[in-house]
RNA sequence: GGCGUCGUGGCCGAGCGGCUAGGCUGGGCUCUGCAAAAGCUCCUACUCCGGUUCGAAUCCGGACGAUGCCUCCA
């Protein structure tokens, strides 16, 4: 029997606002999709966050013995910043004000937003499909929804009509739960909105002025797609017509996602997604995050040290286990306390599982390890509930401690489901880093601990001799370096 | 103004009708030449006011306060 089979999981699902049993349209196998970034600036740390979110539940479907395709795109084209406004295509813009061609803009944040991720231990999704390769499919679902009546064209642009979704009995607003009349009545005018019919209907298609640079043909003359096709085609296309997950931030559910919903059922007639998974937003010191106030930071800041609200570098493992600490549906506030608190746990969490080889084998077991392994797979299943699962590892961190105490005892069979346990959801579905040592810096020289090691040496006999002034010295004027020494019944070891 | 979400101990953060997570901080203990580090252990909170109930942080109503979306946003 495969292993998923044991595990009934509950997601919440937006669509309907309650937890829901899982079940995937192909059995064993799941289709996901999550929108991407759009490439025209630095990832933001938020969107590491829901990035995140995605990857560990990516990693523990997989885990639970599912076959996962994880489609997560990127935005290379036609994201607007306002969709009146051709002129405010994101990338034309970006692209003036660094002086750079727009597709250098693409490739330079691409890089980025890769880097980062490889900093933060993401496992790459299974497509990562871009706007520009499928402007075809983008340019056939547009004439599609034209020739279903969902669609028409106006001045070289092609906007999705709204209301002609709505009188056909389809609800525009299911999934925010908006009241068309009411969005029609508090609809602020916005210049260039004249060629709509209506000011809720959105752009499938955009005509390009001559100046606009990134512009493809179709049958309305020379554009760029619209925003909120582009993943309905690709999540079409790699996913099929209605595929079981679909992910974002909370951001995105009003419009994208609501138009997205529109898009799919204008086109097959059928709802394009099972379950609709948002994840909650990230705030610095109880402030949204936003380069307007200055209340800003970038991933790579917070790892680097380089920035003027936290204290000291925080490494990509203790952010990643400072976020997965809250659950993805709530916000999350980081700050200097939390980040430190974070790093002290998850040090905790580290070195307790460094003793899991030395702990010595009993007869009997006065823990009962089996049920303590449930109690991590049922966190999980009960919609991805990593807060705690965090806190089971913890208990099972305090197992290690109180056997390797003496206090309890494991056979030798316990010790090893204690070790494979904490291993499994630890390192291969929370995504920590065993690799770094305990401040995310790598692997120290040799010469270095020679050194230290020397010094040791040396501590040790000023200790014997009783010269504890001499020994404490030595002490002080490591930890000044950055380096704890560590007395303990079998000698002096140290921590960086 | 409309549609939502949320208010938990010094801090962060789960839970969401009875059994009252976890982390950090702080206290105690063990270890130690003394420390540090580490480990064990202790500290019973749910904005306010009504109501339902044998019983509410958890459900309902109201107040107050935060916050998201409604315009690009993870």
């Amino acid at each position: 029997m495969p292993v998923y089979k044991n595990h009934p999981l509950k997601i919440y699902n937006s669509l309907s606002g309650e937890k829901e049993t899982f079940t995937p349209i192909h059995e064993g196998a799941i289709g996901m999709y999550v929108c991407g970034p759009t490439v025209y600036s630095n990832v933001h740390l938020g969107n590491v966050r829901t990035f995140m979110s995605f990857d560990v539940i990516y990693r523990y479907l997989m885990h639970i013995g599912y076959k996962v395709r994880y489609v997560r795109n990127i935005t290379d084209a036609g994201h607007l910043t306002d969709d009146g406004d051709v002129e405010n295509d994101r990338f034309v813009k970006q692209s003036k004000l660094e002086k750079l061609e727009p597709m250098e803009i693409v490739q330079k944040y691409s890089v980025d937003f890769h880097k980062v991720l490889d900093n933060f231990n993401f496992l790459p999704p299974t497509i990562e499909p871009t706007a520009t390769g499928h402007i075809i499919e983008q340019i056939e679902l547009t004439q599609k929804l034209i020739d279903l009546g969902f669609a028409y064209e106006s001045n070289g642009s092609v906007y999705f009509d709204v209301m002609a979704y709505n009188e056909k009995g389809l609800n525009y607003g299911e999934l925010s739960n908006r009241n068309i009349e009411e969005l029609m009545a508090n609809t602020r005018d916005l210049d260039g909105q004249s060629e709509k019919k209506n000011p809720q209907d959105f752009a499938l298609w955009k005509s390009a002025s001559p100046a606009h640079i990134m512009r493809w043909n179709s049958p309305w003359g020379d554009g760029f797609p619209g925003w909120h096709l582009e993943c309905t085609a690709m999540s079409t296309k790699y996913l099929g017509e209605t595929f079981d997950i679909h992910g974002g931030g909370m951001d995105l559910k009003f419009p994208h996602h609501e138009c997205e919903i529109a898009q799919g059922k204008a086109c097959n007639g059928t709802s394009p997604v099972n379950y609709w998974m948002h994840t909650n937003m990230l705030t610095m010191n109880g402030l949204r995050m936003s380069k307007s106030t200055g209340n800003y930071i970038l991933p790579m800041e917070l790892v680097s040290g380089e920035n003027t609200f936290f204290e000291k570098p925080f490494s990509p493992n203790i952010v990643r286990f400072c976020f997965l600490q809250a659950h993805y549906r709530s916000v999350l506030d980081i700050s200097n306390d939390a980040m430190v608190a974070s790093e002290k746990g998850c040090n905790r969490l580290l070195e307790s599982y460094k003793l899991i080889d030395s702990l010595k084998a009993s007869a009997t077991s006065t823990l009962d390890i089996a049920s303590w392994r449930k109690s991590c797979y049922d966190a999980m299943d009960d919609d991805f509930n990593t807060p705690i699962l965090i806190a089971q590892l913890f208990e099972g961190a305090r197992f290690i401690n109180v056997v390797n105490d003496g206090k309890e005892t494991l056979t030798a069979e316990d010790i090893e489901l204690l070790k494979t346990t904490i291993s499994s959801f630890l390192f291969e579905v929370l995504g920590i880093n065993n690799e770094t040592s305990s401040n995310g810096v790598a692997i120290i020289s040799e010469k270095l601990k020679g050194t230290v090691e020397m010094l040791i040496e040396m501590r040790n006999i000023a200790r014997a001799n009783r010269d504890f002034a001499l020994s404490d010295q030595i002490r002080d004027q490591l930890i000044s370096l950055g380096i704890q020494l560590k007395d303990g019944k079998e000698g002096t070891s140290f921590n960086f």
